[in-house]
RNA sequence: GGGUUCUUAGCUCAGUUGGUUUAGAGCACCUGCCUUACAAGCAGGGGGUCGCAGGUUCGAAUCCUGCAGGACCCACCA
């Protein structure tokens, strides 16, 4: 019967559509309670609605997919969330963009219109990364896809927002924020990138209140000098002590401002005078608090300057910079200006220059609810991988800030906080709550809807994201429900180490907040995926592929396999087109051993001919299996897979089928091919998370009736003890194979020519279990357990000596010299363990163990002299 | 500036509480092979005084100190 010709390379594109929808459609992916089983749980970290496939996504969620299916196959009832976040700023941007281009501008169609918009736009092209993530293979629960701004979401948002208030945990306050005036909103620090620039320090003389002497101070930014209120020097600054207590006048403006003193000031940078802004900048604003200084902020939210300026009213906060170092230069408080680099913070959305602007905002007072999530990681309840993020984690979390999490966008949660006109603050789940509220506090039941106004921001988004974990069970909705009572606290979370404070570091937060309880156990902090020279991958240098089509090209298995073979947590990954090439060859490496076994006639009369190499590959694989088990409780999935990558390709493929191949022209025998294919399903069994597209397929072909219809649930291999005592007469049987090929490279013996072995080991026994592979594989004409006949060359296999009957041509002096050179080693080597055991102090302080072994390396050594030592004797009779 | 962390083969990394012969792996490299599963392959081979200098120890890639050079995080200088 002839076997179906089957391709000679692996293709992957057809088979991998039609098995995610096998499986999506046999609703392997679908996850509900079940309390015969332990649960398995791990939420996406959600991305952008907006966004598209990247590398980073790639190396993130092939890791989540590969811990999820290796769970699904050990029994767990897994359940992997997927969903979008609605990531305000980046949404924004797209969604005001593309009104331009309709010539509409948000704030003239307002906040009603404006929203539509943003539905639509987000409705049309939001979440077609969920779709490219099918590609991957990800094992997704599609029923349960969330989205922070759906209602329920939207829901468990506002409801937290007033629980904090109400605890008195949210407050409004007064705080200098990083303004971006062409986004015209409040940034997160996070948000903001610091450049190194070129820019100007300007030399400005203020005069002394009464009197003709002056003090100079330097700026970067001279216009702020219209809303100098102060003068500061250091206490103990020699050089001003006489102006202890004087006023100064600021130029332009005619101001008096006191001169104060404040040990904040460096003595040794600029002139040691420095003018005090506190609406511009952050410094200042503290001075000013601790000297209660007057503010003047001269600035428009648009980055114009304000009425409070007096001069250059409605200009640009630029041509106001130039404006005013003219009007300086005119009325001769210029000194000078001089070249200075310094770095200024950029908006990361519209990248314009960051204004510190005060403004009313909301916060989240961090101290006061961080102590839990604090704790435990440093306890270990929660696990960091890579363990060195504890470090990091700890000094964020001593040194946390209060939270800005009000936002000057539209598109997010609006702050459930209603003002009245005379303003007051009333902060409810919604609009007639705050109205019934405000009647009761206020005791004025005439106040109607009318007299309120809600604010107008929205919540950073970080703020929805931060109860992701518990919000995707709908744990606030119903904080008793079976979903969450289930799945939370998620097993495990895998993230960027980038996010690991603004989003990890809040979830923990947040769980011991609302659930008492950790939201996830592990956290897996993965790298960045860079470019060969280190540069992180980005659109703007082009130096990111196409997701899809490297997919297209190389297999989801094969990119999949390039993702994880260098990226051990926390290390950063260096893409290199030749990774996912290397995956993709591994493939086709599987699939060929696929097309051998299959191709192989079954001879029923045969007899069990490959007793011994099949319990050596058992030994293997079950050996194997231990190590990758020891890889997944650490999360080594990199070093997991490389030893899954070795089984497969040298020895399943490279020794092992090598051993039993039948010759051309034969069967094989029924007991061994069996044998053979249970050995392929177990290994292709513990490759599925890892390239679960063409262990499916072949598993059609393997599989029995005693299996899972389907890979993706077949139970994952058993670990068992290993054959020790096997594994260590094939490494030596492997050894001995290497050395002989080696010889008949050295000396051009073609495989034609057959060679006669001669052993003389003291483990006879293994060389006779495998002899016949021996002989097969190494062209022989037979083996003779003896030292071999005169003339013979002996080359040694660790402290056994074969021999090799060979008349061919031989170079003597070649020979005596390596032998030379290999005893020389062995003589300093033997002398200086000799040393060491002539040492009274180690045998008396080293364990027996060592010394025991030592003593082993010794006496081998000397075997392996005399052997040599003999043999230099042959050569020169 | 403060903190964390790192430096092992050409590259990316292992090396578990100091002790397994000459410190490992993958890739890359060199040589020879289209040997009917696979050239996306096979066989063989070369390559590291473990950043530098001290110290502790019978013994150090591993522990300690100093130096040099990266990386990251936080803060940010008028």
């Amino acid at each position: 019967m002839a076997k179906q010709e089957i391709s000679k390379t692996y293709q992957p594109n057809a088979i991998e559509a039609h098995w995610y929808s096998t499986w999506k459609n046999k609703g392997y992916f679908y996850s509900k309670p079940n309390p015969e089983k332990e649960p398995y749980a791990i939420v996406i970290p959600p991305p952008n609605v907006t966004g598209v496939l990247h590398m980073g996504h790639m190396l993130n969620n092939t890791i989540q997919d590969v811990l999820i299916r290796r769970a699904r196959k050990q029994g767990y009832e897994t359940c992997w969330v997927p969903g979008t976040d609605h990531a305000s700023i980046a949404t924004e941007a797209k969604v005001v963009a593309m009104l331009r281009e309709k010539g509409l501008e948000k704030r003239d169609i307002g906040r009603e219109e404006y929203l539509k918009h943003a539905w639509e736009w987000n409705n049309k092209y939001g979440g077609i990364i969920l779709k490219q993530l099918e590609k991957l293979g990800c094992s997704l629960d599609w029923n349960r896809t969330r989205f922070t701004m759906e209602p329920d979401l939207y829901k468990a948002v506002i409801e937290v927002f007033v629980d904090l208030y109400e605890k008195g945990k949210i407050y409004r306050g007064l705080r200098m924020v990083n303004w971006d005036p062409v986004g015209q909103t409040a940034l997160s620090d996070d948000e903001v990138i610091y450049k190194d620039v070129n820019s100007k320090l300007y030399y400005v003389d203020y005069k002394i209140a009464g009197g003709d002497a002056s003090l100079t101070v330097a700026t970067t930014r001279p216009e702020t000098i219209l809303g100098d209120t102060a003068i500061c020097i250091h206490p103990e600054d020699e050089r001003f002590k006489h102006l202890h207590g004087k006023k100064a006048i600021v130029p332009v403006v005619e101001r008096e401002v006191p001169i104060i003193l404040d040990e904040y000031v460096s003595m040794e940078f600029g002139t040691g005078c420095l003018k005090i802004t506190p609406a511009h900048d952050e410094n200042d604003y503290e001075i000013g608090k601790r000297h209660d200084l007057e503010i003047i902020d001269i600035l428009n939210p648009d980055g114009t300057l304000s009425e409070a300026a007096q001069f250059f009213v409605g200009e640009d906060r630029f041509k106001a910079r130039d404006l005013m170092e003219e009007k300086l230069k005119v009325a001769g408080c210029l000194q000078k200006v001089e070249d200075y680099a310094n770095s200024v913070g950029f908006s990361e959305r519209t990248d314009a220059i960051i204004e510190p602007r005060l403004s009313k905002q909301w916060f989240l007072a961090m101290k006061e609810i961080s102590d839990p999530a604090y704790k435990k990681v440093m306890d270990d309840t929660i696990r960091l991988i890579p363990e060195k993020f504890k470090n990091t984690y700890r000094h964020w979390m001593e040194n946390v800030r209060d939270w800005c999490i009000s936002r000057q966008l539209w598109w997010g949660h609006q702050i459930p906080a209603w003002y009245t006109k005379d303003g007051k603050t009333f902060v409810a789940k919604n609009q007639d709550e705050a109205l019934e509220k405000a009647r009761k506090e206020t005791g004025d039941s005439s106040l109607q809807l009318s007299d309120f106004q809600q604010d107008e921001d929205v919540l950073d988004t970080w703020f929805s994201s931060w109860l992701w974990p518990i919000s995707v069970f709908n744990g606030f909705k119903d904080p008793n429900n079976e979903d969450i009572n289930y799945y939370y606290p998620t097993n495990v979370l895998v993230t960027a180490p980038e996010i690991l404070f603004f989003w990890v570091a809040r979830m923990i937060i947040s769980g011991y907040e609302y659930r008492g309880d950790k939201p996830f156990s592990d956290v897996y902090l993965t790298g960045i995926v860079r470019d060969k020279q280190r540069r992180k991958m980005s659109k703007s240098l082009g130096n990111s592929p196409e997701p899809l089509e490297l997919i297209e090209q190389y297999g989801a298995d094969g990119v999949r396999v390039g993702m994880l073979l260098s990226s051990p947590a926390g290390n950063d990954l260096l893409y290199d087109e030749k990774l996912v090439e290397q995956g993709r060859n591994f493939c086709n490496k599987i699939w060929n051993a696929f097309r051998l076994i299959n191709g192989w006639e079954i001879e029923k009369d045969l007899e069990f001919e490959h007793k011994t190499a099949c319990a050596w590959m058992e030994a293997r694989i079950n050996e194997s299996l231990l190590q990758v088990e020891d890889h997944f409780s650490k999360y080594r999935i990199s070093d997991a897979l490389m030893t899954l990558y070795k089984l497969t390709w040298d020895d399943f493929c490279g020794s092992y089928l090598e051993m039993i191949k039948p010759p051309k022209g034969r069967g094989i025998d029924p007991e061994t091919l069996g044998k053979t294919k249970a050995h392929f399903k177990r290994i292709l069994g513990m490759l599925h998370p890892f390239v679960p597209f063409i262990t499916e397929e072949l598993w059609k072909s393997l599989r029995d009736e005693n299996d899972e219809e389907h890979i993706i649930t077949q139970e994952w291999p058993k670990s068992e003890d290993p054959d020790e005592v096997l594994l260590k007469e094939g490494e030596q049987i492997l050894k001995a194979i290497r050395s002989v090929r080696s010889f008949r490279r050295e000396k051009n013996i073609p495989n034609s020519e057959k060679l006669q072995l001669h052993i003389n080991s003291k483990n006879k026994r293994s060389y006779m279990d495998f002899s016949e592979y021996l002989i097969k594989l190494l062209g022989l004409s037979g083996i003779d357990f003896d030292p071999g006949p005169k003339g013979s060359i002996k080359i040694l296999v660790g402290t056994d000596e074969v021999f090799i009957l060979y008349e061919g041509k031989r170079d003597m002096e070649s020979e005596r010299s390596r032998i030379k050179k290999e005893l020389d080693h062995l003589s300093n080597f033997s002398a200086s363990i000799e040393r060491k055991l002539s040492n009274e102090k180690f045998v008396s302080n080293a364990p027996e163990k060592v010394v025991e072994l030592e003593k082993k390396k010794f006496e081998d050594s000397m075997i392996k002299i005399k052997a040599l030592e003999e043999q230099l004797e042959h050569l020169s009779e």
